[in-house]
DNA sequence: TTGTACGCGTTATCAA
DNA sequence: TTGATAACGCGTACAA
């Protein structure tokens, strides 16, 4: 069934019934009526491989997740579908895991599926520089800064990691804490994971609390990962009081891992998140965290992604504020600790 | 830049580099050599589009997620997608709200992207019944069984749900409890919501218990929803002492709910859910719950699709084992209760 | 082993 | 307002 068969069945030609398919004026009324009665009819469909064959456009949108344990690139990958989804691009993701390299498997992406552009939900500024040189088509990073990368494709959509993360750092030692300890992603290839630990040591030596590398200890961002982390820490230090995880599902990873050492919190141990992940505020205590607005990462990566690929405006880079969300999982420092 | 410029650039012709990109014998080592050369050095790729117009095939496996917030969707979505990517299909994904109509969306994808086969992870029967027949592509529908419905072209994976949710009363009921709530899923829309109900009126029965209306509320499978509906349920019944939810997820809510009311789990009210998600085990009390294989539901689906991709056996209809998972939000009730 | 030429289904051009 | 026809880039009969 093509369009030659309706223009056969409706006796139009093959340009008119492209042409009310595709919405153009130039039609006479009885012609679009005639034609759409004989797709409806026929539940006909264009091929859009010939459509986009011809047109020289491409499949859509493609989004590239590196590591899916995040919850938070679960909601932003949501939020992307549903933008998209209005758009009238398909949506095309993919998943590589937190160890692999992102812009290769781009390049591969658009080599075969062509897409109109591309967003990349998470990455490693190591792989960008190496491979990126390569993807012609407009691409957007999120929850990464490609500022200093300076491609000019390359547009991308970040929380200030450094400012959250010394607001959560502040609000520890609010609370009294001085011996912090970081559940960290890893800093040499996660940008987000490097800003925030600026961030950390920033506000450490505004308190000159020392930065002390035996209190910070990596980890991807996985419950998993935050439970092993969080026991490494308890290993080399014992005597921390508080902690900074920098994801959520990192920190609910850690406080299994506290009170399977028979500890509290945040009696004996205050821990303080990253992201706001809406599951935080169901958890007792409830999850104290940064929470990054990821709804607006979503929608203003799609626009600035939508304008590129009309070739409006070059790259840009946008930073969405934050909000400390105070939950019950930090605590006061009892008086005789 | 297209398979022209590489066979003048190389000197063969297009036939040759056709032969060499798709790697078909027949090619003599020397001109694949130069033409490789070629390739490499150009970056080329063939055009997807082009190739799918010439081959009649089409875009890749759609992916149909009905309901974004089920966590258990996300971890089996993450599996669907590496074991898709092996396969060298692309993956488009769709999400549709827990409202709608999945199945003509599936028919609207399945008229502009052609794909070769689609999965749906949930999905309605009176949809399916409806307006399925116009689907022609290969198609398994995860997590609630599509036997009964009869297409051809229509297999499933499933849970046995009525089992499974037999299990999690005849736990509680081994605990001693016989004022079960019940936070369901849609039982009119969601069919292993009704899978499960009847579990738990088969159970009551053999218990002897009254399978009372008023100790069952609708939800979403969602964390709010959960919240949402048991506040309902103890606003109805606060005589209740333990409570089954048919997802982890609203569970989860659920357990919110009861503490936000001053009651405790599992002391004040024991609650078992149903999906057996990662982070269940992260939560204190740990999630009692029925565990489904999402691994393996996604690797028999794929499966599934696969050969009926490729014409190789017709539609089927499996059942996935579950597994108990005995954590410590249920416990026994109170003697003096 | 290699090359020529055609057609996949659509849209764009241009003439009617 | 309409229609014939030429591309789009690829794979593949068929010929060499």
């Amino acid at each position: 069934m093509t369009i030659k068969d309706i223009a056969r069945e409706s006796g139009y030609g093959v340009t008119t019934v492209s042409r009310v398919l595709n919405g153009q004026p130039k039609v006479s009324e009885k012609a679009r009526e005639k034609i759409m009665d004989v797709v409806r009819r026929t539940d006909f469909h264009l091929n859009s491989n010939a459509k986009r064959l011809k047109q020289q456009s491409s499949t859509g949108i493609a989004v590239v997740v590196k590591g899916s344990k995040n919850m938070l690139f679960l909601s932003i990958l949501e939020r992307l579908q549903s933008l998209i989804a209005e758009t009238g691009y398909a949506f095309i993701i993919n998943y590589v895991d937190e160890g692999a390299d992102e812009v290769t498997e781009a390049r591969r992406i658009c080599g075969e599926l062509r897409p109109e552009g591309i967003i990349f939900l998470g990455g490693d500024h190591e792989n960008f520089k190496r491979s990126f040189a390569g993807i012609g088509v407009p691409c957007v990073l999120l929850t990464s800064s490609a500022r200093e990368l300076g491609f000019p494709n390359l547009s991308s959509v970040t929380t200030d990691d450094a400012f959250a993360a010394e607001c959560a750092i502040d609000h520890l030692v609010a609370l009294g804490h001085r011996n912090i300890g970081i559940l960290g992603g890893y800093v040499e290839s996660s940008y987000p994971a490097a800003r925030r630990y600026v961030g950390c040591v920033r506000a450490f030596e505004r308190y000159s609390i020392s930065a002390d590398k035996s209190r910070v200890v990596a980890a991807k961002f996985s419950l998993n990962d935050g439970y092993a982390a969080m026991e490494r820490l308890l290993d080399k230090r014992p005597d921390i009081t508080a902690v900074f995880a920098m994801s959520d599902v990192t920190a609910i990873g850690a406080i299994r891992a506290i009170r399977d050492r028979g500890l509290r919190v945040p009696e004996d141990i205050s821990v303080v998140g990253f992201d706001g992940i809406e599951l935080g505020a169901y958890l007792t205590p409830k999850l104290t965290t940064v929470r990054q607005d990821g709804e607006a990462i979503a929608a203003r990566s799609v626009r600035l992604l939508l304008d590129a690929i009309r070739g409006e405006g070059g790259s840009a880079h946008e930073v969405i504020p934050f909000r400390f969300f105070d939950g019950e999982s930090a605590t006061r420092l009892a008086e005789d600790a």
